[in-house]
RNA sequence: CGCGGGGUGGAGCAGUCUGGUAGCUCGUUGGGCUCAUAACCCAAAGGUCGCAGGUUCAAAUCCUGUCCCCGCAA
């Protein structure tokens, strides 16, 4: 099939693969490049830089809506279009252009985790198991009827980089029967149960702040979330590695300090491996901890 | 020229504003104590204060240049 790829970010790329593989990829679509990194030098995102490499036609509008690229895309008359972590919402005008209307790769059981960040959200309320979804899109988030869904379970150490290259690879595998089935004429879709619906919302910076106040448990998860970004922070402090401990004492008190330094939270304790102060790289917790003049039994 | 923080014995920090003997916690080494110890006590070693130049009687500290590290943006 002729088919028009939406995608931005690392997730999408294996997507992208996958697809120009069995299928005949006659445009890529990825968010413009914006300026990141010390300097601020402008960076194209992965698929951008992927579609180069497979010499795929790309465009990278800054806003959809636009007249021009509509046009562009209707001009090309895909059978099918394909979307996962775009970044944008795609108005109706977009998805009635392809035959087959457009396909969403989506990194959560839906209808669980609807929107931005269902992979962080999903480790972030311990999840045992997550998956992908094929997805037909609509007009409204997350929200079509499902093609195809597939699970893995999430072990307990695991963070979110590692959890989105296996999430990315299997939504890559998920898809390509879908698409088989759908130039088949024999997609099955299946409604999904709105009623049951959660939202993972974007993550703010704000919430990797930490104290020592919630159960351990919660601030684990929620690092085990947030790596590599935004990372979780407790005071000016940006804690680059820690691990669940045992212990029972009033939050904040200092348990221990050795290689690592270990906290009381309120039902168990955190064990600090690394920390990082601001201008300063990653280092030791427990060489922090005392250049700092920390001592057990005081509370932080 | 996007904004900002930092470079001080082996590790982590203070000292820099207001120039005047290189400081703290830990580690290392030696000794002591102890049934014993990663615990405790005593002592010692270890630093061209990133680099170069300038100002000064005197520079980690003030000025100029330069190299390196890190954060901000999602």
């Amino acid at each position: 099939m002729r088919i028009v790829f939406l995608g931005t970010p690392e997730f999408a790329v294996p997507t992208l693969d996958a697809v120009a593989r069995e299928h005949e990829v006659i445009l890529a679509v990825a968010q413009p490049d914006k300026p990141a990194g010390r300097g601020m030098k402008l960076q194209a995102p992965p698929v951008a830089i992927r579609a180069r490499e497979l010499n795929i036609p790309l465009l990278q509008p800054p806003r959809v809506r636009n007249e021009d690229f509509l046009s562009e895309v209707a001009k090309l008359a895909p059978d099918a279009g394909v979307v996962i972590a775009y970044g944008k919402i795609l108005p109706k005008a977009l998805l009635d252009i392809p035959k087959h209307g457009f396909l969403n790769v989506h990194a959560s059981v839906l209808p669980q985790w609807r929107g931005a960040a269902p992979i962080q959200r999903a480790i972030e309320a311990g999840d045992r198991t997550t998956g992908v979804t094929i997805m037909r899109v609509d007009e409204e988030l997350d929200h079509g009827p499902m093609l195809a869904i597939a699970t893995t379970e999430i072990d307990r150490d695991e963070r979110t980089p590692q959890l989105a290259k296996r999430l990315s690879h299997l939504g890559a595998e998920a898809l390509l029967p879908v698409l088989r089935a759908l130039e088949a004429g024999n997609a099955e879709e299946t409604p999904q149960d709105h009623e049951r619906a959660t939202v993972a919302p974007k993550i703010e910076k704000s919430e990797g702040a930490i104290t020592f106040d919630e159960p351990a448990t919660q601030i684990y998860n929620r690092f085990r979330a947030f790596d590599p970004w935004p990372g979780i922070t407790f005071g000016e402090l940006k804690l680059t590695d820690i691990r669940p401990a045992d212990g029972n004492a009033e939050p904040r008190t200092i348990l221990s300090i050795e290689e690592d330094v270990v906290i009381a939270a309120r039902e168990g304790a955190i064990r600090i491996v690394e920390l990082q102060r601001p201008g300063k790289p990653r280092t030791p917790a427990g060489a922090i901890a005392r250049g700092l003049g920390w001592r057990v039994g005081q509370r932080v």
